[in-house]
DNA sequence: TACATACAC
DNA sequence: GATGGTGTATGTA
C-alpha cells in the first residue's frame, strides 16, 4: 500500500525569521525567486536550511566572505562621500557621452537567440525513467545536486543545493547519479539541429546554446519562405540607418520572423531527443537573448524587441542580479542605500557613481550591460578560441597525513596528464589549488619556460602549501 | 608572474 | 555529519 495521498511540499507560515538562522537566511538565497517555488512555504523553507546549515564550516567561511564584501562595500561608499564635486562632474559627463555613443549605435539589423534545455540533466532522465515523472527528483548526490526537477522545487529543492540539505527538505525526494556521457549525447543531437540554422552557433554548456540567426533569418526572409514582410509601424526600429545586409529586416520584424524560427527549432529538438523541452530567448544581441532565455522558462520563448524603448523597459525593472556577470558580490556593492538589491534601471541611474568607484573597464561593461547593449553571451567568437587551461580537482576528507595527500596529489597529475594528453594540450604554468578543511582556498603555481604536459612535469611543479597548522 | 576573487553552469 | 568540478576573466602587487 503506498503512503496516502500524494505529498504536497510543507504549507509553513511567512518567515519567522527571529533565531540565530538569520544571518543565514541572509547568505542563503535559494529560496528566493526561481519557477516552482510556492510562497507559502518559503519561510519554513529558509528555517530547515538554516536549521542545518548553521553550524558548518562551511556557512562560518560564507559569513566570513560576506563580511569581508560588507567591508569594501563600506570602503566603496568612503570613497564616494570623498569624491570631490569636479570628479563627480567629470564622471557624469563621461557616463553621458558614453551612453549618447552607445545610443547612436544600436542595431537593429541583427538576431541572437539563447536556447536553453529546462531541467537538463532530471529532464533526460525522467525521460528515460517515467516512472519518475510525478516525483521530486534530484540529479546528483548527498554532497552536491546540480538539477531538481519542477516537483522538487515546490520543496525548495534547487541546483546547487547539497544533497542532505535537499533531503531534509523532502524526504522523498528520489536522487539520480548524473552520467554525463549521456547528456552529452543529447547535447549533440540538439547542437546538430542548432548547426542547420547557425553553422558558428557555440555552446555555453552542455544545455544552452548561443545562435546568430541574422543571416538564415535573411536567407529565409529572400527564399520568401514565411513571414510577413513587416509592417514596421512607426514605434519598433530602433536605428533605421540603412540596409547593410540589402534586405529591409530589421527591427520587430526580425523579431517576428525570429520567433517562429526559433519555435521551429525548439519543435525539431522536442521531436529529436524525445520530448526534451526548451526554452529560448530573441534579442539583438547574445546579452539580451541570454537574459531573455529566463523569462518564459520552462518551454518558452521571449523576444527582447529591438528598440531603445522596448529594451529598456524589458531591462529596467530586472534585479541586477539577473544580469549575467552580476553575482552576489557585485549585486551588494551596487544595492541601494537602503540595503535593498537594485533593479537595472539604478544601475543605470547611478552609472556615473560606478565610474568612481571601479576601474573603468568594469564601469564601461556594467554601462554597457545595463544599457542591453553588447557584453554577457558569447559575442563574437573570432574563430575557434583556444582553450586556456585544463584542470582537475577532487574533494576528500580532510586529514593532515603529508603521505596521503602526497599520494591525492599524484593521482590528480595523473588523471590531468592523461586528459591532456588525450586532446594533445600542454601548458607553462602549473596551478596547485587547496582548499583547506575551512574552506579557505590556497593557490600556488609556476610557470616553466615552455609548456608542459607530463604527469611528472606537472607533479614537480606542484608544489603543495604546506605548514596548515591545526 | 603570483595569488586571490568573482562568476557561470 | 555533510556544500562540486571545470573554465574564464580580472584586480592587485
Amino acid at each position: 500500500m503506498p503512503r496516502s495521498p500524494s505529498p504536497s511540499p510543507p504549507a509553513g507560515q511567512p518567515s519567522t525569521a527571529s533565531d540565530a538562522g538569520d544571518a543565514v537566511k541572509a547568505i542563503y538565497v535559494f529560496a528566493n525567486e526561481k519557477g516552482g517555488m510556492t510562497d507559502i512555504n518559503r519561510g519554513k523553507i529558509n528555517e530547515i536550511i538554516a536549521q542545518l546549515s548553521q553550524s558548518s564550516a562551511y556557512t562560518a567561511k560564507l559569513l566570513k566572505s560576506d563580511r569581508r564584501v560588507d567591508e569594501t562595500v563600506a570602503l566603496l561608499q568612503q570613497k564616494l562621500q570623498r569624491s570631490d564635486e569636479g570628479a563627480r562632474r567629470s564622471a557624469a559627463a563621461v557616463v553621458a557621452r558614453q551612453v549618447a555613443a552607445l545610443e547612436a549605435s544600436r542595431r537593429a539589423d541583427r538576431c541572437c537567440a539563447v536556447i536553453d534545455f529546462d531541467m537538463f540533466y532530471a529532464a533526460v532522465e525522467i525521460r528515460d525513467r517515467p516512472e519518475l515523472a510525478d516525483k521530486p527528483v534530484a540529479v546528483g548526490g548527498i554532497g552536491m545536486i546540480s538539477t531538481a526537477n519542477y516537483v522538487a522545487r515546490r520543496w525548495g529543492v534547487r541546483s546547487a543545493m547539497p544533497g542532505f540539505i535537499g533531503q531534509a527538505l523532502c524526504r522523498q525526494l528520489v536522487f539520480v547519479r548524473p552520467d554525463f556521457a549521456k547528456y552529452t549525447a543529447v547535447a549533440e543531437v540538439a547542437r546538430a539541429i542548432f548547426r542547420e540554422y547557425d553553422p558558428k552557433m557555440t555552446a555555453g554548456s552542455l544545455d544552452e546554446a548561443y545562435l546568430d540567426l541574422t543571416d538564415h533569418l535573411h536567407k529565409r526572409a529572400r527564399d520568401g519562405g514565411g513571414g510577413g514582410a513587416g509592417d514596421d509601424s512607426g514605434d519598433c526600429d530602433g536605428g533605421g540607418e540603412g540596409e547593410r545586409r540589402g534586405t529591409a529586416l530589421t527591427g520587430e520584424a526580425l523579431g517576428e520572423l525570429a520567433g517562429e524560427v526559433v519555435g521551429e527549432i525548439r519543435a525539431r529538438v522536442k521531436e529529436a531527443t524525445r520530448g526534451l523541452t526548451t526554452s529560448a530567448g530573441i534579442g539583438p544581441n547574445f546579452l539580451l537573448a541570454k537574459i531573455a532565455a529566463d523569462v518564459r522558462k520552462p518551454d518558452g520563448q521571449f523576444c527582447t524587441g529591438w528598440s531603445r524603448e522596448a529594451v529598456l523597459s524589458f531591462l529596467a525593472p530586472l534585479p541586477v542580479r539577473k544580469v549575467p556577470g552580476v553575482g552576489r558580490v557585485m549585486e551588494k556593492a551596487r544595492a541601494r542605500k537602503d540595503g535593498a538589491a537594485s533593479a537595472v534601471c539604478e544601475l543605470l541611474s547611478r552609472a556615473a557613481e560606478a565610474r568612481l568607484l571601479f576601474t573603468p573597464g568594469s564601469a564601461d561593461s556594467l554601462l554597457r550591460k545595463s544599457l542591453g547593449w553588447e557584453e554577457g553571451g558569447r559575442e563574437e567568437a573570432a574563430g575557434e578560441a583556444l582553450q586556456k587551461g585544463i584542470s582537475c580537482e577532487r574533494t576528500f576528507r580532510p586529514t593532515g597525513d603529508e603521505a596521503e595527500l602526497g599520494e591525492t596529489l599524484r593521482r590528480l597529475c595523473a588523471s590531468l596528464a592523461e586528459e591532456m594528453a588525450a586532446r594533445q594540450l600542454r601548458g607553462r604554468t602549473v596551478t596547485l589549488k587547496m582548499k583547506t578543511s575551512d574552506f579557505d582556498l590556497l593557490t600556488r603555481d609556476s610557470s616553466a619556460a615552455r609548456p608542459v604536459g607530463a604527469a611528472e612535469e606537472l607533479q614537480a611543479r606542484a608544489v603543495m602549501p604546506l605548514t596548515v597548522a591545526d
